[in-house]
Parts: C-alpha cells; sequence; structure tokens
DNA sequence: GATCTGAGTGGAAACGTTGCGACTGCGTTG
DNA sequence: CAACGCAGTCGCAACGTTTCCACTCAGATC
C-alpha cells in the first residue's frame, strides 16, 4: 500500500538493493538493465509509491517540460477554447501549462513574462495585449514563444491565428451575396491584429464587388459590449442607415443586438446582423445569429504544437519563420437575409 | 543593458566581489547586508540581468511556489470567471498556477494529480469530476486541497462554493412570489453537488409556501444543451404543463429556450423561464432571461485564500475543517412574470 | 590591555536528480 | 592462453539555490 512519506530515489534504491544510478536508468531507460534488477526496482518504486521529482529533474537537465499561456482575459470565450486545444496537446507531449492572465494590461504581462522566464518554461504562447512589449522580453531572453491571436507588427515572429482577412471578406461576402449594398462594419480595435485585418477582408470583398465602403458606415471602436450599443447607435442613426452590420466580435455584436432591440427593430427584416466569433448560445438567440466561426480549438493545438518544435530545435538553426492563418468558417443562421430596403 | 547569456548567482557574486551568500541574502533580505555591499550586488543583479532560479529555489527550499487548478471544462463559462478569481490572488501572493482540464474524466483527472504532484505544487483547487478520487488521492499525497463548485462527498474536506441550496430557493420563491404554484424544474445530474443542492433549495421553498411537488414536473438528466432539450419537451408536452421553470445550469437553460421556441411560445407570457448561471449574454437575449448569478470571481478568490492558508498551516496542527458557502444573488429580467394561465 | 559581544561575511553542505566515466566480469577472438 | 570487447553496474560530480556554521574585526566592557 502508500507510504505516508514522501520518497526519494535514494530510497527507491536502498530497497531495491541497487544504486540510484540505475534507479535512474530505469525511469528513463537511457540505458539497458538486467530484467531481474528491473523487477526489483519496480516493484520498490510501487512498494513506496515513489513519485519523481520533477523539480529536482528540471534543475539537473535544464528542461522544465511546462509552457506558459498567457492571455488577456481568459473570461472572454475565445480564450478558453484555445487554451483548451493547447492545453489538450500539451498534456499528451508530457508537458504542463503555466497559464496567465494579462488583464489587457502590458505591465502585469511583462511581469508575467518576468516569472515565466523565472520558472524556466521551456516555451509560451501569447496572446498579447495593446502595446505589448512581449516580443522583445522573450527575444532578449531567448525563450521560444508562439504568437497567437493577436499578432505583435514584427514579422520575424511565429504566430498563429485564424485568416483574419478570409474572415472577414466571407462575412461581407455572404451578405453581398444576399443582395446588400450598404454595409457597415463595427472594426473593433485597429491596433490588435485581427480586428485590422478583418477590416481588411470587408475592404477587399466591398471592392471585388465594385461596391463603395461609406466611411460613415466604418466604427472603430474599442471592443467591449457598451462600444458596440454605441457603434450601433451611431449606425442606425444615420439618416440612411446600412441595411447590413457586421459586428467584429462577439462582445460588439451583443452591443449591436441591444441598439436594435432600444429601437424595436426586427432581424432579419429591418437588419441582416452577422458577427465574427460563434459561440454555443449564438444559435439560441431569436433569431439565431449568423456567425463567422473561428478554428479557436486548432489555434491552441496548433500552436503547441508549433512551440514544440521551436523547443526541439536546436537552436544555433534559426528555422524559418512561421506564420499559420487557419481559415474561418462562415456559419448560416437566420439572422442573414436579402434586404428589404 | 540586458546580457545575452542566462547567469546564475555566482555571476553576480562574482561580477560584485562576494559571495553567493550575499547575493542570496540580499535578494532574500534574510540577514542583514552592509549598504555598500547590497549597491554593489544590486547593480551586478542590473548589469547581468540576473532572473533567480525558480526550479533551483524550489528544490533547496521544498516550496514551488505554484498551485493547480483542475477544472472538468474550461470551456464552460463558469471555470473561466472562478480560474481568473484564483489566478489573480495567486498572482498577487507570489504563486503560479498549473492549470489543467480533465474533461469530465477522472481518469484523466488522476493523471494530472500525479504530474501536479511530481512537480510539487504547494497546493491544489480542484472541481471534481462524477467519479472523482481525488479526495483519497490527495489525502494520502498530503497535498493541501480545496474543492470548489463541485463537492466530494466526504465531510472532512475544506471547500468552497456557491451556497447552492439558497440558490435553488430564491429561485423558487421568485417565482412563487409572482404567483406560480406549477413550477417545473430541469434538475441537472443529481451526483453533482451543485444540482442535487439546488433541488434541495427548491424543495424547501415548495414546502414552506406549501406548494406540492409533482414529479412529472421534476426533471434529471446530464447537462447539456441536448439534455436541456428533451426535458423541456418532457415538461412542456405535458397535458398540463407547468407555468414556470427553473433550469439548474445554463446549457440546460439554452436547451429549454430551444423547446421553447420551437413550440412558438412567448416568454413570459406563455412560460416564466429562470436560469441558474448568469452569464453576459442572458441580459441581450430577447426578454432578457432571470437568473440566479454566482459568485463566480469570489470562489475563486476566497478558495485561493483558504489554500494559501493551509499551506502556510504547520501540519502537525490539523486545523478546522471549512466548507465556505458563498450566497447568491437573484437577477430579476423580462423572462419571469406573474402566470397568465 | 585582555575579553566579550555582535554585526557582516564567506565556505561548504545540502536539496533530488542525471549522466559521465570507471569498474567489473564474462564471453569472444586471434 | 592472453588480450580484448562489451553489457551491466555503480560512484560521483554536477545543476543553482539556501542556510548553517565558522570566522573576522570592529567597538564596548571590565
Amino acid at each position: 500500500m502508500a507510504q505516508p512519506t514522501k520518497c526519494t530515489m535514494r530510497d527507491v534504491a536502498r530497497l531495491a538493493g541497487v544504486s540510484t544510478s540505475t534507479v535512474s536508468a530505469v525511469i528513463n531507460e537511457t540505458v539497458v538493465v538486467s530484467p531481474e534488477r528491473r523487477a526489483k526496482v519496480l516493484r520498490a518504486m510501487e512498494v513506496l509509491d515513489y513519485q519523481p521529482d520533477a523539480i529536482a529533474r528540471s534543475l539537473k537537465t535544464g528542461r522544465s517540460n511546462a509552457i506558459g499561456i498567457i492571455v488577456p482575459d481568459i473570461t472572454n470565450a475565445f480564450f478558453p477554447e484555445v487554451v483548451r486545444g493547447a492545453e489538450e496537446a500539451a498534456q499528451a507531449a508530457g508537458y504542463s501549462v503555466l497559464l496567465c492572465d494579462s488583464r489587457e494590461d502590458y505591465n502585469v504581462e511583462e511581469r508575467q513574462l518576468s516569472a515565466l522566464f523565472s520558472r524556466r518554461v521551456d516555451g509560451v504562447i501569447i496572446a498579447c495585449c495593446v502595446d505589448s512589449r512581449a516580443h522583445e522580453s522573450m527575444v532578449r531572453r531567448r525563450v521560444p514563444v508562439i504568437f497567437v491571436d493577436r499578432l505583435p507588427p514584427a514579422n520575424s515572429v511565429n504566430t498563429v491565428s485564424t485568416d483574419n482577412v478570409q474572415a472577414g471578406q466571407i462575412a461581407a461576402e455572404h451578405l453581398i451575396a444576399l443582395g446588400h449594398q450598404r454595409i457597415g462594419m463595427l472594426a473593433g480595435h485597429l491596433d490588435l491584429s485581427p480586428h485590422r485585418d478583418r477590416l481588411e477582408g470587408f475592404r477587399r470583398a466591398m471592392q471585388e464587388a465594385h461596391l463603395p465602403i461609406l466611411s460613415e458606415f466604418l466604427v472603430t471602436s474599442n471592443v467591449q459590449v457598451e462600444d458596440g450599443v454605441r457603434a450601433g447607435d451611431q449606425l442606425l442613426n444615420l439618416p440612411d442607415p446600412p441595411t447590413a452590420i457586421i459586428a467584429s466580435n462577439n462582445k460588439l455584436l451583443l452591443g449591436v443586438l441591444q441598439a436594435v432591440d432600444e429601437r424595436g427593430l426586427t432581424l432579419p427584416k429591418d437588419l441582416s446582423l452577422l458577427g465574427i466569433d460563434d459561440y454555443l448560445w449564438n444559435s439560441h438567440f431569436n433569431p439565431t445569429l449568423t456567425a463567422v466561426a473561428q478554428p479557436t480549438r486548432e489555434i491552441g493545438r496548433s500552436s503547441f504544437e508549433l512551440l514544440l518544435q521551436m523547443i526541439s530545435q536546436p537552436l544555433e538553426e534559426p528555422a524559418p519563420v512561421v506564420q499559420l492563418r487557419i481559415p474561418a468558417e462562415l456559419r448560416v443562421r437566420k439572422s442573414t437575409a436579402p434586404p428589404t430596403r
């Protein structure tokens, strides 16, 4: 049965009547050990309920088998999905995940990077916040890093994200195909790459359809619900408002919904509405909401896999930069329809 | 400026012309160091961009300054809130958080507990899954542990959760106060303590109001959206259906909403509907949804604080068991109204 | 002036691993 | 039959800290 006191390799070695080197060899299978000694060691480990001390191991080997993940806000439904994808892949590869929430504050972020570095994580996955200095920080410290979702301006970085240009484009194309010409967009915060890219995609789709982009139909703002309400008001108060609106993220979408409700408008009769980011509840709204879904889990999974590659890479060989863009997917529901005006 | 190579206390000591003991003393402020040496050490640390190695420190001190958090599903919006609360408190106290997602699988959970133990975490916060053996596992290993939300049957454990009995009770009382007598409840999975307790609260409220609890108005099920749809169908198909329904969690609520929509019923005219668990989107549905909000952040924060207490506690003194129940709060919106039948 | 304090310092032994090099025997080879 | 190779062991020195202990050299005390 289980032993109450924590025990070390020494205890195992003593009980099995071998040296600690042999115990180590059995555990790591680095050296051939004769079957009978091997069996003795395994039994001793069993009896003592021995669990290797990962800390001592890390100190010796110089690898912690842990990665850090920094997100700006874990309560934003997008990030738990990414974390889930990354965590699952990490566990499978024998890695643990240190999670940090930077609260959209680059000072907090910087402290967390320091802490992760102190803990000697083997790599970091980060969705950075505005004004982040994470890139310089990690380059200086020579820690492998993958940027997800929000990409820093530097282009010598490994990144994984939705193909946000494509996401913005298929959103607009869907509305254009329905016959909309007067399309508005809540573009979010243009210092954040996803929002910038979605706007770019929107632009491309409009240009290809030879539709004008009216400057009063384009609202940039922060990305919280209140911002969505304000921006929605602004669009809907226009003398000749858009017949369709794209919201660049899920909170902005909720904001527009509120503005729509307050005016007693009905979707999709009075307005077609489409969001980028798809969540469970979108398909339970009345009407159900058309959205562009991001490959969230896959972003997480791919980030870890790419990171693992960087970690295993002998660092003298600087390996080509990878900038992975995974396509988004349109999910047509009931909040979009041909224009009635 | 920053130094490219990682550096150790030795390097600092050499540059400052002192011993490593002195450097250590400066860092930890365990021993008085003369001002001028202190300054020299600090400057050397600056110049070399020295960051203490947390791994070596842990090995020596026996404390990792890290805790583990295990949740059954990080993509369930309840848990990110809890994690956020705990993580914030942990950071503030100089602790890092190792996050694990057990995917509702007790075998995965067990492996994760082992991994956390191997990493010598100072404590664990866990929302366990059905059939969890986490309690025995941690007792055996003598690691301080706090159970959150989902509480194990053993009553010698420290726990933090919503006061779910009270949550169920105020939900029912609200409906009763509106004049409802025929109240149905989707009670969730009774192997999970929150659901069991909410049902108990519902029972109490009904008894105190001298209202009968009709067995056909009580549905237990798993806790996913599909289960909610099925259970909602079951209730609404009754010859004489309830005038109000309580859904024991947010996914069940979405399920009932779907069942309601499919029948073309209108809230709150045809049915009052109330959920336990409140989220951002509840207040953007049409109509807005009445809900009982759980003190999610506070659960997280309190869990960490309690855990920290256990960690600091000299373990010979077994300290009284703490079972913290934090009250929930009713948020009245538009999905509940007096009955029309 | 000899002893005693005590503050400030450094040396060195841990902490629990890993992995190199050295040491055994044995079987094989010329 | 001597020399050699090799599989299987073990001893021991790290890894980067902390911390105990011993030491020095002031100034204070008698």
